[in-house]
RNA sequence: GCACCCGUAGCUCAGUAGGAUAGAGCGACCGCCUCCUAAGCGGUAGGCCAUGGGUUCGAAUCCCGUCGGGUGUGCCA
């Protein structure tokens, strides 16, 4: 069935091909469907056709355009069409919209709003990235939450993904960590104090370093160890990066996280020759002050290094590298970067480099860049202790959601387990609830919050809408094209219901638009319309006690809102209590 | 200095491949549970869309300048 918008734009484009009969240059149907608006008031219609475009064409005013339209569409069945000021606005046929949406929405079920555009096609997406023996905090929560939504938005669209989390596995930092392990630490304190215990021992090492330069040294050889397989050296390093994995796999389970792949820095440690290689071979390496770079001038901006003084490589090399080792293994459509945005010049940079290599597949290299977490105003400081662990902030998000549970449903069976969906859907609403770019400045008082539009508000929603549905009685209760028997149609023609089921009727395009622009706040945006929508309709109508017919209508509306509102939850990654 | 990003209500932000009278949440104040989940709903108050030009029938949206803020800017990642 062809979307409203197009057959709008159908009987438009009829209707001035017979009232301009001699005019040329008249828009196609699918240009009159990219005119074609949403009016800002709901009096002015569901969509309106600007004529201000075509005066010229025509000759004629604008208003004198729309009214001789608005006489030559004749489809009440479908709509009304009405001239206003230089507009011509359109009038659904409320309960014949209703009956289309409703139908469409619960025939497709949880695969409303799917699509498979994205069929045949891989989209790599690089994200989280955890550094190996760092504790997993609150700055690493926007690459984390955008990827994982990101992901379920290419899925859920037919696209083949792979989750990559680019582990930060290489470097003299892990050097130093041995050097400060074999004078200060031991095997179990270790073991049990995991990530934390990593930290402070690579805390220790800063201070005594300064009193004691050589420590330095000693560090730099630990390093050189693992870097040429030193059992000794290469057995701690694989469990200090077992360590982290196991305390960060914690916070990704309470997230529903997983990833394809974990390579990482480590990884692309031998494959950095075939980059240098091919930059000489293509002419595009240069020497300057002894480090080996590409020359980005014409390109305005800064070279882009690939080889230190000494000859080792750098992060731009290693981004290549990884680039290049992707398309071979993965043949990737598109690879997407989930990364801040301060690293913006670094992969202009080193994607130009690619662009230079000859590679067409440069323009699909995506930095996804999302703005800075501050707390309270301030940087976060891992040694000073101003940081937010992501485990305590989830933890605490999950107690103040059985707080509250206790208080408002006490009779509730499982109520650890919604205080979790709750309090962590909390912190990742609150995450996806904005534009990626923007900044977030973390407040505690504002993450624990829970009234307004949060993510508890749009999981109450949903749990209101199962517990209508389970108070619906068996008979009757719609599920598809073959309910027009029972439902009467004529029951959501009031304003309410019909601005809920334009919503309903636009979640695809949104889904879409966030999947175009790699924003996922635009599906927690949709999410948010609906359940607000939902709940004035709830206020304004009674469902269950509503007459026949207009009651299966109504119950049908809930099941579609219900549907549409867990599809939602799900592509920004949360859950869907059914009781809260 | 240069580059990128951002300036919309007291606060946090929607709205930007131009469209009609600029919206929401929080905070403040006032209301609504004998009724399907009050984690809800309604109302009041709160705006020179940073600023000056330009393009256009029409600009918060596009272009140029200015001011303010953030980030980055050759051997860390």
């Amino acid at each position: 069935m062809m979307d409203m918008k197009g057959r709008i734009a159908a009987l438009i484009a009829d209707a001035l091909s017979r009232c301009y009969p001699q005019a040329s240059g008249l828009p196609s149907v699918t240009e009159v469907q990219d005119f074609l608006e949403i009016p800002p008031e709901k009096e002015m219609g569901d969509y309106a056709f600007p004529c201000f475009k075509l005066s010229k064409v025509l000759r004629q005013g604008p208003p004198q355009i729309a009214a001789a339209l608005s006489g030559a569409i004749r489809a009440p069945e479908l709509c009304e069409a009405k001239p206003l000021s230089g507009y011509l606005n359109f009038f659904f046929n409320r309960e014949n919209f209703a009956r289309e949406t409703l139908q469409t929405v619960l025939v497709a079920g949880a695969r409303y709003g799917s699509g498979t555009e994205g069929v045949g096609k891989t989209i790599c997406i690089d994200f989280s990235s955890i550094n190996i023996a760092k504790r997993f905090h609150i700055g690493h929560l926007s690459t984390t939450m955008i990827g994982h939504s990101l992901r379920r938005i290419y899925d859920f669209l037919g696209y083949t993904t792979v989750s990559i989390n680019h582990l930060g596995d290489w470097g003299t930092q892990f050097g130093k960590l041995i050097t400060a392990y074999k004078r200060w630490g031991n095997r179990e304190d270790v073991e049990r104090g995991g990530v934390e215990a990593l930290t402070q021992l690579y805390v220790r090492f800063h201070d005594e370093a300064e009193k004691n330069p050589a420590l330095e040294d000693e560090g730099r050889a630990w390093f050189k160890k693992i870097e040429d397989g030193d059992p000794q050296a290469t057995e701690i390093f694989n469990w200090f990066k077992a360590l982290t994995l196991r305390d960060t796999q914690r916070v990704y389970d309470m997230l529903g996280i997983s990833f394809d792949s974990y390579n990482g820095e480590a990884f692309y440690n031998d494959k950095m020759g075939r980059v240098v290689d091919e930059l000489k071979e293509k002419n595009l390496l240069t020497i300057s002050d002894g480090a080996s770079i590409v020359d980005l001038e014409e390109s305005g901006m800064p070279p882009c290094l690939i080889l230190k003084k000494d000859g080792a490589t750098l992060y731009a090399t290693r981004d290549i590298a990884a680039a290049l080792y992707r398309m071979d293994t993965y043949h990737f459509d598109k690879c997407l970067y989930v990364v801040a945005y301060q690293q913006d010049l670094h992969f202009r940079q080193w994607f130009k480099v690619v662009e230079k290599m000859g590679y067409p597949w440069a323009k699909d290299l995506i930095h996804v860049a999302f703005g800075m977490i501050s707390y309270e105003g301030q940087t976060l400081a891992t040694r000073k202790g101003h940081v937010v662990y992501l485990e305590d902030l989830l933890n605490r998000a999950k107690e103040k959601a059985l707080e509250i549970i206790r208080d408002k449903s006490p009779e509730l069976e499982n109520k650890e387990a919604v205080a979790a969906q709750v309090g962590i859907g909390a912190v990742i609403y609150a995450d996806l609830q904005n534009n990626r770019i923007k900044d977030i400045d973390f407040w505690w008082d504002r993450a624990l919050n829970f009234d307004g539009e949060t993510g508890p508000y749009v999981q109450y929603t949903h749990a209101r809408c199962c517990s209508v549905l389970r108070k619906a009685p068996k008979q009757g209760m719609p599920s598809g094209a073959n309910d027009g028997a029972t439902s009467n149609y004529g029951g959501l023609c009031d304003d309410y219901a019909q601005e809920l089921l334009r919503l309903l009727s636009r979640f695809p395009q949104a889904v879409r638009e966030a999947a175009a622009r790699y924003e996922p706040s635009m599906v927690t945006r949709a999410l948010t319309e609906i359940a607000k929508s939902y709940n004035k309709f709830y206020y304004e109508n009674r469902i269950l006690d509503a007459e026949n017919g207009v009651r299966e209508a109504r119950l049908g509306l809930t099941l579609a809102v219900k549907q549409t509102l867990q599809t939602a939850l799900f592509l920004i990654g949360m859950d869907a209590p059914e009781r809260m």
